[in-house]
DNA sequence: CGGAGTGTTGACTGAACTCAACCTAAGTGG
DNA sequence: CCACTTAGGTTGAGTTCAGTCAACACTCCG
């Protein structure tokens, strides 16, 4: 920021100096020279409606892009052509990681609402700057999250019945809103049962038992898709092994 | 390498520069004035013993390993107090990423067999050099590599039958072992029924019973650990779900 | 009002788990 | 060298949880 002209932007709204979501954001640290650095690499905010995919498997990859506004979900198909719904993202969570090494995607990924993103190319991350530096270095950590997220997932695929796996996938879910800045105590599913079914490896028919089964015990109030009066600490118990209350 | 001296080394057998398996290695392409700053913050040559740990849950993260030689296996203990194998390594591969971006392990690492390797201190990994900046490049292809073998394993936990599990794990292992140089069509397991039916979510007694099927079936032969004349082609198309022959 | 999409509930079935007995190989010690 | 022990692996019988198939309910929308 040179000289002493006023501290209001003169760019427009959407860089990054000016972006209300820095903190969740890759970029959330960077210091100013390397901020400006990224902010003219970047694509800002990319707008998608409800079903339009942001990326498809097999289109090469061009970047990762982090989510300003709305909810994606990303799938898979099989060689053997089968599908499946491989993660539920949630402002400030990252896309297309899992293709960084490749030279294509891995998933497709669409959006489930309205939402915005933004692209961080490809190239900025394996040149030689202290910028790519900086932020290999974040991607690192970001990684190492998700690895560990999956491998909590595989666990509960492993070991978990269907109580178990909708008592966590709700847990986790409602910990990331809340996190995120969400209200508490209460949230509204953006998926289909069936995609959650395909993604915590259960019928669509179960999925629904099982809510249904909790709505009855009290652990939450579920109405289609609204969530209310969830309550953490009795998920939580159920997820680790604990007998159903009543 | 200054001046006009022989080519072979000086220093010890054990260092980067005369390590026969630097092309496995994470230090794989890096140029000599690279290489030689690696060399000298890598601490060479740890070597295990059957049963003991390269690290346990909880003990800080000091940096990540590659295993020269030797198989390993990882384990994860939850909350509620169950435990589950998250994985086995073989030569080449990489122990300790899942907790990179924390600052103690997730998992505990034990050797299966006697094993050898080399620790890469996590200072390395977060300082501002060249060096460093080429390691975290090529860590995050490895990272990514890593997510993408989880999600198949998730996929294969969410969808498929015992069959199929123990096919995927089986041609899985007998790929990673023929890319490291292991001999093509037999392979020895190095880790009890109990070990693999944690890993891949089934009771011990159904893997028993799986291989027993194989066996019958002329996919592979098995004597307790040794498995000889694998079909990985029949494998592959169990995993993808086609029926088992005959 | 009718139709489509999504979610719920019921009845039946089957694959994998549990529990139990048994087998086999590799020690170990007298 | 053989008897005994132990850990790991195999096989059998009964049970159970979640999948499948089917019918029905609810909501939205033209």
């Amino acid at each position: 920021m040179s000289g002493g002209f006023a501290v209001l932007p003169t760019r427009n709204a959407s860089d990054c100096f000016s972006c209300g979501r820095r903190s969740l954001c890759l970029a959330g640290d960077l210091n100013d020279s390397r901020l400006t650095d990224y902010d003219e690499r970047v694509q800002q905010t990319q707008t998608f409606q409800p079903g339009e995919s942001v990326f498809t498997m097999g289109q090469p990859f061009e970047g990762i892009y982090l989510i300003k506004t709305g909810f994606f979900e990303s799938y898979w198909v099989t060689e053997g052509g089968g599908s499946k719904v491989t993660g539920f993202y949630i402002p400030g969570d990252i896309l297309g990681l899992e293709s960084l090494g490749q030279e294509s995607h891995i998933y497709t990924t669409e959006a489930l609402t309205a939402g915005t993103v933004c692209l961080v190319p490809v190239s900025m991350l394996w040149e030689n700057t202290e910028t790519s530096l900086a932020l290999t270095q974040k991607m690192l950590k970001f990684m190492s999250r998700i690895i560990l997220s999956d491998t909590e997932l595989i666990y509960s695929m492993a070991t978990m019945n269907a109580n178990q796996r909708i008592a966590t996938f709700i847990f986790n879910l409602a910990t990331r809103m809340e996190r995120a800045g969400f209200r508490k105590g209460e949230l509204t599913l953006q998926m289909q049962r069936v995609d959650i079914g395909s993604y915590m490896g259960l019928a669509e028919e179960t999925v629904s038992r099982v809510f249904s089964r909790f709505n009855d015990l009290g652990i939450l109030s579920i109405n289609r898709r609204n969530i209310q009066h969830y309550d953490l600490d009795k998920l939580h118990e159920i997820a680790c092994g604990g007998d159903l209350p009543q």
